[in-house]
RNA sequence: GACUCAGUAGCUCAGCUGGUAGAGCACAUCCCUUUUAAGGAUGGGGUCCUGAGUUCGAACCUCAGCUGAGUCACCA
């Protein structure tokens, strides 16, 4: 980046950069610094055991300063959170060269730098529990200025809030918004949590191809990708789903994975083109054991979170305490629209749709008609934690028939908030069903459906050889942390959330550059003779000329002749 | 994909019926001995998202575009 695009704090600090070299100081130092304390642990614990912080290294970012003659306070940030450090010059500069304070401290530092320092621990007059320091090193130093947000009274000023920027440059705004972390630490001890219990019932943690021949477990459009040795198409998976069955043909009896899955559709508040599942098949259960153990993580996860099953979420309270009660889909549509769907057939659907006001298309199904009925009338009902069971056939293509009526299948959906947040069946192992299933999928592929399965002949062939009877369960970690945090947005679940490329930044425009040859051949030139040369138009000149002046390139200066422009 | 709103200094935001920009914080210089978003004084800093149009003149009006947010549609 050339220099004239640097903004004026960019400027300065490139320059202090510089003179700390001078002085002998490396900003970028190598050697490890290791540190004895946290802020957090200082805070907590200096009242009552003062002897233990009479000499602490500590490191953290600066993130505030307040500078005054022969000494001065700044606010250090570590992992753990903030603690405030107190400068005397005639400590740091004991002789008579005070550089290392008035200019080292005083101006050569910044906020955003990172040091580290050495000290003891002491409360100020105010009562506030600070580092008195003896020395300081330079650790980082930081070359844009950080976007500074404060906080008095629970009041919060200039706050950090444009979410585009939030995203875009996600480590500012873990820097500045202590309550981003909280998000992402939660996140993460929601997957410990699980994988802990997982491992507790002797489960087994495996990984699967995130590159798939064949796209499966799942109804959606696949990012397509190619690969150059084997030459053929590949796709990024939607499910991992298939792959952990062929595991428990394979012998295995209880499997999980955290799976970051893909989907080439829509995004918006909930949905991201990358996302994480947990998928879960345990051999030997079937779906009701199944909504016992999902209880099970959907408490544990809330306990070791909240340390209560009670959690808000927006302006409800959802409590995951189990058990949670069980409705079948028949009886949620019964409930919510009025309309008994047993027994109907694909006409009879469409008109009871009709009837409800939901629009439908020939392309669907009965699963489908039934699926807009429940999406449409019902779904948003179920704020509580609710298990919806017992499916349609065809919009379960991978789900045993249900042991006492074959129109429908051994299926739950776990329903919070109005949305779903766990999907699970008793896993179908009858190879000849299987291909019907899939054959049925082809069918309504070619009626118009463009998420309808693939057949996976592999996946045939392992069922053959047999399956036992398994139940299975995927889990959204993002839209479970969504609801754990209260979050409204995934976006802020996610660390990286997808985002278009920014745009590049311009450089000279074809008027400017013209100007700017015109001021090659001559310079400085009359303002009037150098417009009328160019031949623009007065709004094209304007934005020409104020361009090149804004990014250094020419300069207009006023004397007793005239305006005159001179390059730079 | 449709509609609504937004884009002005490093950050948060003002900016009147159209007359080429302001504040607070941040930054710089100077003064200041344990201060609490914020000591005092002075000063510098701008592609008003981009492009075109209307106009004597556009941050402001019109059109197109870019980016984001929200609502809906699509969708496990």
């Amino acid at each position: 980046m050339s220099n004239f695009e640097l903004s004026e704090q960019e400027g300065i600090r490139r320059n202090s950069l510089k003179r700390l070299r001078e002085l002998g100081i490396n900003p970028y130092p190598a050697a490890e610094f290791e540190v004895n304390a946290t802020a957090k642990e200082i805070k907590e614990n200096f009242v009552a055991e003062k002897k233990n912080y009479q000499e602490i290294v500590f490191a953290g970012r600066i993130m505030s300063f307040r500078i005054m003659g022969k000494a001065s306070f700044a606010e250090l940030q570590d992992h753990t959170g903030r603690i405030q450090i107190y400068v005397n010059r005639d400590e740091i500069c004991p002789g008579e060269d005070k550089t290392m304070y008035n200019e080292v401290f005083k101006k050569l530092l910044d906020i955003g730098d990172i040091i580290g320092v050495k000290g003891f621990v002491f409360t100020t007059q105010t009562g506030e529990t600070s580092i008195h320091i003896k020395e300081f090193t330079v650790l980082n130093k930081s070359l844009r200025p950080l976007p500074i947000v404060k906080e008095k009274d629970g009041k919060t000023y200039d706050a950090f809030t444009d979410p585009e920027q939030r995203y875009r440059q996600r480590y500012v705004d873990l820097i500045v918004n202590p309550h981003v972390k909280d998000v992402f630490i939660k996140r993460t001890k929601i997957i410990n949590t699980m994988r802990e219990m997982f491992n507790e019932y002797g489960y087994f943690e495996v990984e699967t191809p995130i590159l798939q021949p064949i796209p499966g477990g799942a109804a959606a459009r696949p990012f397509k990708t190619h690969h150059n040795a084997l030459n053929i198409p590949l796709y990024m998976r939607i499910a991992n789903e298939l792959y952990l069955k062929r595991l428990i043909v394979g012998g295995f009896e209880g499997v999980y994975e955290f799976a970051k899955d893909f989907r080439n559709e829509g995004m918006d508040r909930t949905h991201n083109p990358e996302f994480t599942v947990m998928e879960i098949y345990v051999a030997y259960k079937d779906y009701k054991w199944m909504m016992k153990f999902t209880e099970e993580i959907c408490e544990r996860v809330a306990l070791a979170l909240h340390g209560t099953t009670k959690v808000q979420l927006d302006d409800k309270i959802i409590d995951y305490k189990a058990p949670y009660p069980r409705v079948t889909m028949t009886e949620a549509i019964k409930e919510h629209t009025g309309y008994d769907i047993s027994g109907k057939d694909e006409k009879e659907l469409r008109d009871i749709c009709d009837k409800l006001g939901i629009e439908t298309d020939p392309s669907m199904g009965k699963g489908k008609l039934i699926d807009e009925m429940f999406g449409e009338k019902c779904e948003g009902n179920y704020i509580q934690p609710t298990f919806i069971t017992d499916y349609p056939v065809e919009m379960s293509p991978l789900t045993k028939k249900h042991r006492e009526n074959p129109e429908l299948t051994e299926r739950f959906e776990l329903m919070v908030n109005g949305k779903e947040l766990a999907n699970a069946y008793s896993e179908l192992n009858d190879p000849i069903d299987q291909r019907e299933r899939f054959e049925d999928q082809l069918k309504l592929s070619e009626k118009g459906d463009d998420e309808a399965m693939f057949i996976d002949q592999d996946f045939l062939r392992a069922l053959e050889y047999g399956m036992p009877p398994t139940s299975g369960m995927g889990i959204g970690i993002d839209r479970l942390t969504m609801f754990m945090t209260n979050s409204s947005s995934i976006q802020d679940v996610l660390f990286f959330p997808q985002m278009k490329p920014e745009k590049k930044a311009v450089e000279l425009t074809e008027e400017e550059k013209l100007v700017q040859g015109l001021l090659k051949a001559k310079s400085p030139v009359d303002l009037v003779e150098l417009k009328t040369a160019t031949g623009l138009s007065n709004k094209k000149w304007d934005k020409a000329i104020k361009g090149l002046t804004s990014k250094k390139v020419a300069k207009v200066e006023k004397n007793d002749d005239g305006l005159f422009v001179t390059l730079v």
